[in-house]
This record gives C-alpha cells, structure tokens and sequence, in this order.
DNA sequence: GAAACACTAGTCCAAAATGGAATAGGAGAG
DNA sequence: CTCTCCTATTCCATTTTGGACTAGTGTTTC
C-alpha cells in the first residue's frame, strides 16, 4: 500500500467549522484564518474524498449527504484529540492545566472575544479547552459549561449567562411581515429553532400565556451559529439569549421587537464536579469567568432600554 | 482563543506505527517514509504535547505513560479517518469501493508486499483499507479479516492463512541456551505471547501432550509485529503462522528448532457479510486474496523441508 | 577488543504545502 | 443600478516536510 490519503487536521477543523457557521467566512473569522485559506483547504479535503461535502449558495454552504457523514467523523477524530490533549495535560508533573469543555456557541460568542483578557491576567495558568470530545472526556473535565436546568448530580452548577432570552430577528424581515406588537404576532413568521435546545418557542408561548406555538413554519439548525446567522438573514425569528448578541443589537442586524422575550430557567451554567478537590487555579478561572459573565450581563442590561428606545 | 496546536494526521500515523512496530526505522518502513522523517515526525508531536511519548533504548521505543494515552487516542482519530472514508466511498454513483478491515499484523506482513499485485492485475477496482476503525465500521466492511476459529454468525469464513504455527526463535539466543531437540526444551526459555491471541502457548503444549505452559519467563506484547520483532532480537521464543515469517525464515533470522509446531484451529480467515449480496467486485478481490494466500502457504511449505536441512 | 550491525537525532537542502493579499465574478437586497 | 455578502482563484512569500547524509551510541559477533 502507498501512502493513504488523510486529510490534515487543519482540514477537519476547516470542515467542522464550516458546518458550525454556513459559510466560508464565517468559519474563516472562527478559525483565525482568511476566506481564502479556508476556502482552499475545503477544496483540498473534497478533492481528496473525491465528493463535494457542502453545496454552495448565495447565501453560504450546506452539507452534502457525504458532507454529513464526514462531518460527523472530523468531530469524532477532533475529540479524540482534544482527549488526548487533556489527558496528557493532566500527567504533567508541573502545574497541571485546567480542562474546560465548553459548548460551540459559547466557545464562539463568549470565550473568542474575552479569553485573551484571562491569559493577560493569568499567562501561568495553561488551559485546554474541548468542544469536541466524547462524553467520557466531558466527565473528566474541570470544568464543563452545560446548558440546562442547572441540576446535574455530581456537579456543583453556578449561574453563567443566558436567562434573559429575547424575540428576534431582521429588522426589514419584520417589517415586510408587518411589525411585531405582542407575542402572538410571532406565528405569523417562520422561526428557527437550535434542535439541541427545543424548549425555547413553548416556553417563550408559555411565558406570554398564549397557547400553542402555532409559526408559519419552523426550521431546526444544528447550531446556534446557525440560527444566529439565520435570523440576521431574515429568514425566520429567533429567540437567542440577550448576552449572545450583543453586537448584533447594537449593530441593527437583530432588533427585539416590542421588548418581547422572557426569563428561561433553561440557561448557561458553569460546573464543577463535586467529588474533585477545588486547586486554586480552577478557582481562578471561576471567579474570573463568573465575574465577566455578571459584566456581560450588566452590559446588556444597560443596553436595553437603549435598543428599545430606537424602536420606536 | 488562538489557533489550537493540533498534530498533523501525518505524526498521528507515526505514533500509531511506532507503538505497533517498536523503532523509528521499523515504523518508517511501514509509513513508507524514511527514518529520519518519522524521527522529526515523533519529535514535532512530542514537542507539541509537551511530553515524551516514547522512551528510547538501543533495542528501540517503548511508550511511556503519557504515550500510551496518546497512542489510544490517536487510533480513535485515525479509525474515524476511516470511517469517514469508507462511509463517503460508500455513496460514490460510480463503482463502490470494496471496504476492507484488516489486522495490523495482515497489512504489516501480508498485504504490503503483495497488494501492489492486485492493483495491477484490476486497477478499476477501489480498496479502501481499514485497522483503526470502530467495531460500527467493521461490521460494515465488504471484507473483515478476523482471527479466530472461523465461528462468526452473520458472515461467511473462508479460511485465509496461519493455521500452521511454528516456534521460533534467533539462532544465537536458541543455541546460547542449549539448543531445543524436543517440545519441553521450550520451557528452559522465556516466551513470547501476543495479547490478542493467548491461546498459542496453551495449544503448543496441548498439542505435544507436554502439560502444562511452564516458561522460565512471559513476556506479553501489544502486538505481533512486537513479538516477531523481539523474537528476532533474541529476547524469547515465539509462536508464529509460518506464513507469517517466510522471509526471516529464508534469511536466518529466525529458525524452527526441530521442526516443531502445531497445527492451530484459530488461524485468519477472510470473513464476508451474509447478509449482503455477493457482488462482482467482492468476489473478484476474494478470489485473488485467497488464491494469493493458497500461493503463501504452497511456498511456505516447499521451504519446510529446506528450513530443517538447513538446521543440521 | 575490533568490526559490524542496528539504532536515534540532527543538519542541509529541495520540494511541497500553506496562508494572506488581491482580484474576479455571482447573487440578492435596497 | 449600487451596495453588500459571498465563493473561487491567482500570485507570492513563508513555512513545513521529507530525503540524503552524517554523527553518535549501544549491542552483538567474531
């Protein structure tokens, strides 16, 4: 036998992102590399497995049937690594590093744009971090942010951010569809739905006492990213926690109608398990992480009255 | 977060091989690259994990705690590399790829040297090989190589090669200890078993009707090519399918002392689904396969009696 | 004890791969 | 029609990779 064909880890990563985030640059911008660096490598794995594994649009990419099928295996072979990384982490005799697994949309919105303050803060503290990796890992793990209820037995769970979750979407989108004054004016559009947090619509119905979620429509994505990205599209409304889109409120890409939204006891949480000893430098990162969760949210708040002033 | 320092597939397939085969220059055989490239390989990933994967000695590289944990979790990723491989074959509209599973120590000995013939001999057909993957992946192989007694429901065994067994060992370490003229002669020396297959010894002395397994020493290895390799090097007697060690037989590395061996009932056999049709391609590359292990064990045994003249 | 053998690690260098800047072109929205 | 967002490609500089070769070590053989 030759040299078999494998494609390079920057490659799975490539495809990973490109199916968290729908387009070439999004991934691009998650992956700390240029559109056209991450443009070429998905070429490079589609000309090695000989099959396109996402169809392009004018709007961004969707995973072909192989693309699925690879897609899943490219995050399979990157927990393995992130695994190893960790375990292999934690037999270091010096100074052992934290391993934090972390949800995709967090590692994107939240953890991006403020790691880098923690490392200023704290440049002796090694940490690994894992999306990817199977769930023995997660149970190893130091910390695991988990989205939820905030009861998981073993693990001390501490609010982190996403209670206040809000009614949104593309300002011309909902204009065109007339305007949103109450909440029932929701069904008259299509809505996303992030398919590994369903509860949303029914409890944003409950919320607001208005029976059933009866929407034109409703498309499910695999990620957050996605529904994001959507929404801002106008290609449905979103319920998205306030603290996640801050930018794009700011910004005019998402507007929250009428101030509609509610408070989810589904949220954010950052865990710790029980049964470990707590070593100084997990502390660390849970004061620091919680305290700029409480400043995300203390932001938000105040941007609040803010955005809902320039509705009028 | 800056861009994660991942290993190359490339250092992925050099630790795997390098825990398979023992040394730097073994490895480099089998990758198809040279010694120095998987040495530069070893010392980037090492390098980038912040540990010795493999501790050195003059006979070759042992894993090391944290090597052991790697190596696993490079074999998770390498088998979802497969996977995904055999999966998107799976879906081309053009003639399929035959899926193979082999053992390590079949792609090592067996096909290396010989695949090239059947690329030759039907360069339409496309073989996508598989060692790494998950037992899922297995069971969907055209053609799973399994050792054993040939009892597996669900599949067809053709018996493929290994069934007559041979001991072995390096002429300088066998004469060193007094030479070996009968089957108990064995026990004055320390023994080498495979993990997977445990059996050998046990069957040997069944066999001869010598009693119990009574070495001076056991040593286990992880894997055959290990136990070939250490018999070789005068570190134990080996029990090995002749098919298996032609050329090191020829060349006098290894020697069969007074002709003994077993005839073994758990020997490979090429396994197929029976639940799936029989199709043109599958039964093309069975019939080469088994006809080319039929061609193995005819040379195998024309050297017997050469091997024995050799001997006196 | 010397020679031979088998081994790893490193240097030098050419080839290949990678990624960024820039550009071309397409589709949809305003 | 213009603007925006998108992908794919070209050009080029930089980085990575792998092979040839060498230095050095340890063990085995004669």
């Amino acid at each position: 036998m030759t040299r078999p064909h494998l494609p390079t880890t920057t490659g799975l990563r490539v495809v990973a992102a490109l199916a968290q985030h729908g387009t070439v640059s999004a991934a691009a911008q998650a992956l700390n590399l240029t559109q056209s660096a991450v443009s070429k490598q998905l070429k490079a794995v589609e000309d090695l497995v000989g099959l396109a594994l996402f169809t392009r649009t004018s709007r961004g990419l969707a995973p072909t049937e192989a693309g699925v099928i690879y897609i899943a295996q490219a995050r399979v072979a990157l927990g393995a690594l992130e695994t190893a990384a960790a375990r292999v982490a934690g037999l270091r005799s010096s100074r052992p590093a934290l391993r934090l697994h972390v949800l995709p949309i967090l590692g994107d919105r939240w953890f991006m744009p403020r790691f880098s303050r923690f490392v200023e803060a704290h440049p002796d503290i090694e940490v690994q971090f894992s999306t990817f990796a199977a769930s023995d890992t997660v149970e190893e793990a130091d910390i695991v942010f988990r989205f939820g209820d905030g009861h998981w037995p073993g693990w001390q769970a501490d609010y982190f951010l996403g209670r206040e979750v809000l009614l949104v979407g593309a300002p011309q989108f909902i204009a065109r569809g007339g305007g949103i004054d109450a909440p029932e004016d929701a069904w008259r559009f299509p809505i996303l739905e992030h398919r590994q947090t369903p509860l949303h619509w029914s409890d944003f119905a409950a919320s607001h006492g208005i029976g059933d979620v009866r929407p034109e429509r409703m498309v499910r994505l695999g990620y957050y990213s996605l529904v994001i990205r959507a929404a801002i599209a106008g290609q449905g409304l979103a319920l998205v926690p306030r603290s996640l889109i801050l930018d794009e409120l700011a910004g005019g890409q998402l507007v929250n109608p009428a101030g509609l939204g509610y408070s989810s006891t589904n949220c954010y949480w950052l865990t710790t398990p029980l049964d470990r000893p707590r070593h100084a430098d997990l502390a660390t990162f849970c004061d620091w992480a919680l305290a700029e969760a409480r400043e995300t949210e203390s932001t938000a708040a105040a941007q609040a009255p803010l955005a809902a002033s320039q509705r009028s």
